[in-house]
DNA sequence: GGCGGCTTGCGAAAGTGTGCACAATCATAC
DNA sequence: GTATGATTGTGCACACTTTCGCAAGCCGCC
């Protein structure tokens, strides 16, 4: 890694790697960058440019053995080990997180719950993991630090949240509540928010239509 | 309008209207682009220049009223009127979206909700909505085009329903689905993926720690 | 009614990111 | 062994985006 690798090619990379597992699955075992560019809708220039940051992984006249190319994405992306998060609020939204199944096999493991709801605390979820207090969460964190707090509570309660994980020490926050997160430089947050999204969207509807 | 609007500028625009209605919420007056780049982490010349595409909204030496600015914001991308909305899979994703209250008071309002599996079809979803047979879902938009699909359907199944959509007319789809959907120009996607902020995260926790 | 302090809007500069074009290289076929 | 066809890696030019810097304008105070 020479140099400062820009953050939108560091966000492109996932959907590299995704892509690649899905054709490895398939038994694909060289693939060019003109094809990974037409599946993901992006220039083969760029692709290769992407990677290019990083080393040489490709062959000329051939492409990219897939084997390797997942290989070395998955050391870049660090998805050589395990990664141990927390959940903070089982509502709704939370419990589908909690029994969503997509995390774990990409080296993602919710390790913990937490609530603030009584009647919520203690109750088991899917298989393992018992709702805990998140008065606990601060203390529970210190004895056993994890590298990802995932945020589901109601936008007025975020901050309050994200700040217990910052103080903890966190790496990394992916927050669900509509608000803009205030964290120290050196804490990697980002977020997950359909209204957003959709609010990106309307602006493009509204002019094709008119 | 005057000229083409670069596309990161719309996508930041949602960010500045939310914030923005939180403010009059509160009963803020006037704001200054200094203090809208602080809650947002932004820098305010970011925000003066973004809001320029479209107009002059502020006053010098006072800042920009919340309430003129967040009208402008809404008419820019077109929330001043309600959006119709279908929902495509109800397993436990498709149930916590079903139930967010998030989306109706922005003016999106899910209108329909399909999934294939006849246990499901039938039942009664939160106040009014039954869930319908997605079979259906092709003379359902014939009969009563809606303008945004939500696809909350497993990764192998997500494309076959964008083509439907797709071939409903939708103009802009709402993908939980970890695949790249492929669509004809002039068709909005978005995707919405934990997973890949994850492994965006993870490339910085690794070198942060070493 | 003029002065001082602030803040916008915007042109221009600086900084980033993308795509082109092509030499270098590889696999294969004959 | 050489010709052929394909595809990478990358220098470069262009395009896009962000930030700077400041004239113009607004408010309130004295
Ligand atoms: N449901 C969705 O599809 C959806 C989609 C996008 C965003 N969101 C956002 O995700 C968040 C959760 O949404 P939801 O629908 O699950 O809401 P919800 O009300 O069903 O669940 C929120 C949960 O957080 C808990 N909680 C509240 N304060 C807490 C605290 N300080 N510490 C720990 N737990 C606390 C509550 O007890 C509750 O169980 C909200 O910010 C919402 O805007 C939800
Ligand atoms: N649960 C999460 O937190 C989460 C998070 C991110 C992404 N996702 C993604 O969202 C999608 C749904 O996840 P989930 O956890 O709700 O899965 P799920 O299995 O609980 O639900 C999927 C639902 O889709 C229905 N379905 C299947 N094929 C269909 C079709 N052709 N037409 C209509 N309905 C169909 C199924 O009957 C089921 O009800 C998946 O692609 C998943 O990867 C889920």
């Amino acid at each position: 890694m020479p140099l400062e690798i820009p953050e939108v090619v560091i966000d492109r990379l996932p959907t590299y790697y995704r892509l690649l597992t899905n054709l490895q699955a398939r038994g694909v075992a060289v693939v060019s960058s003109q094809e990974l560019g037409e599946a993901l809708n992006v220039t083969p220039a760029q692709i290769r440019k992407d990677l290019s940051y990083f080393g040489r992984f490709g062959k000329q006249g051939r492409g990219y053995s897939v084997q390797r190319l997942t290989d070395e994405l998955r050391t870049i992306l660090g998805l050589d080990q395990r990664w141990r998060m927390v959940l903070i609020g089982v509502g709704r939204l939370g419990t589908a997180i909690a029994s969503y199944r997509g995390f774990e096999p990409q080296g993602f493991d919710i390790v913990g719950v937490y609530d603030v709801n009584p009647e919520a605390v203690g109750t088991e979820l899917g298989g393992e993991l018992v709702v805990r207090n998140v008065a606990d969460l601060a203390r529970d964190l210190a004895d056993d630090p994890v590298d990802i707090g995932i945020v589901a509570v109601p936008a007025g309660e975020a901050q309050a949240v994200v700040d217990v994980l910052v103080a903890a020490g966190i790496g990394a926050i992916l927050s669900y509540a509509p608000t803009a997160a205030q964290v120290p430089a050196g804490v990697e947050v980002r977020q997950i928010d359909p209204v957003l999204s959709l609010q990106g969207m309307t602006y493009h509807l509204r002019r094709r239509d008119a």
